[in-house]
DNA sequence: TATTTACATTAACAATTGTTAAGGTAAATA
DNA sequence: TATTTACCTTAACAATTGTTAATGTAAATA
């Protein structure tokens, strides 16, 4: 099954985001980059906005330029991470493909978006914990409603016969364990990562387990 | 195969952690019980020491007759939890079982002290990035030897044709994480939860994944 | 009985932090 | 040319935080 070409070939109606992670050189699309890795490196409470500014060689007044406030910087990456994901799950639901190539689907565009914003993917999930009062529940709700979609689709495949009757939410859990861990691997690599070759090794873990028999 | 009864009801010689979990009614026990939930729900940075002495109802200096600093708190539990880890690893390890019957039995133990240490598991899965300059480093190396264990374990099985010829690091990682979410089971589930069904899951799910066929 | 232990208090400290005020300069734009 | 925009500065604020000092008391222990 290499639906998966779709995924790398075509470019999907993503959010963009390339003011967040694209290498240009004005001041603002460095200074959400700069901040990106800072809070990845140090933690969201552990990196001070002194500590930004630093970083871009300025004065710390001067990061109220970017951004109203620390908070709201987190929320961007957040919910900007966020809403890429459950764009690509949504295609995918909505396609006449059978559960076992969605989920195929699922883990293909997982990785791709993974690979191409790690530093985001880590805050996603490591940091997400930081937001505030109203935006934490937000955060919590949308993550869920990604996380039942998942179930749903699993227990398609269970009722389909094409999934092993498992627990819908261990299942559930992970799977999407097995993919959360991914964005260490093409942060810390200092060697080009063949994605091909990740979603192949990760598909047959997924969906076959680790037993040669 | 079910080796996996030796764990159940056999109790090895664990660090003596009770002073941390067990419920009993001595000042110091609440303590250390209170403080452990208290950084699970808000997070290590964002827990203080007035935080913790209002929980147990005293003043902030009188958490200073339990413990000399906030980041000893913290090596307290995380070190204490590792021990137990690298432990329960190096016994299964030392045994003359074959590498399926050792990965067995590896889920198998990680499921049993993360049922027993629900709060100190999600510790040491979400706080150890707050351990301080030099503490930090020991942690990490630590875990890394734990992590090379489970690598070579798995290269056994491939050479013993027990496994799929799985890029080891990816199988490693994808295994772990695959154990790493379940603390959150046993801290949000209302009801009593079956450890020996957990098992079975879990075990079916990295052994032969979710597919069918 | 004398003393140690366990537990408690109030008060203060120095450092760190997010944020704002008030103002300045040079280039781009109208 | 006049004005907006983008970018920068110094200075200060109020709040929060980990930690310590000095002191007290009742129970357990020697």
């Amino acid at each position: 099954m290499l639906i998966v070409f779709k995924y790398l070939l075509t470019d999907l109606p993503f959010i963009d985001f390339s003011f967040v992670t694209m290498k240009k050189n004005t001041k603002k699309e460095r200074f959400f980059a700069e901040s990106l890795k800072l809070i990845h490196e140090k933690g969201f409470k552990a990196t001070t906005m002194r500590d930004i500014a630093s970083k871009l060689n300025f004065e710390v007044a001067n990061v109220y330029n970017y951004i109203d406030s620390k908070n709201a910087l987190l929320e961007t990456f957040l919910f900007g991470m966020q809403d890429e994901f459950h764009d690509s799950l949504d295609e995918i639901l909505d396609s006449s493909y059978d559960p076992k190539e969605k989920m195929h689907l699922v883990v293909s565009s997982y990785i791709q978006i993974t690979s191409k914003r790690p530093y985001e993917q880590a805050l996603l999930v490591n940091e997400w914990r930081n937001l505030k009062a109203p935006k934490l529940q937000e955060f919590i709700q949308r993550r869920k409603e990604y996380e039942n979609k998942i179930k749903i689709l699993f227990q398609e495949g269970v009722d389909n016969n094409q999934f092993e009757n498992i627990d819908v939410e261990i299942a559930t859990a992970t799977i999407l364990a097995a993919l959360r861990w991914l964005y260490k691997k093409y942060i810390d690599s200092t060697i080009k990562i063949n994605s091909l070759e990740i979603e192949k090794q990760l598909t047959r873990l997924i969906f076959n387990g680790i037993s040669s028999n």
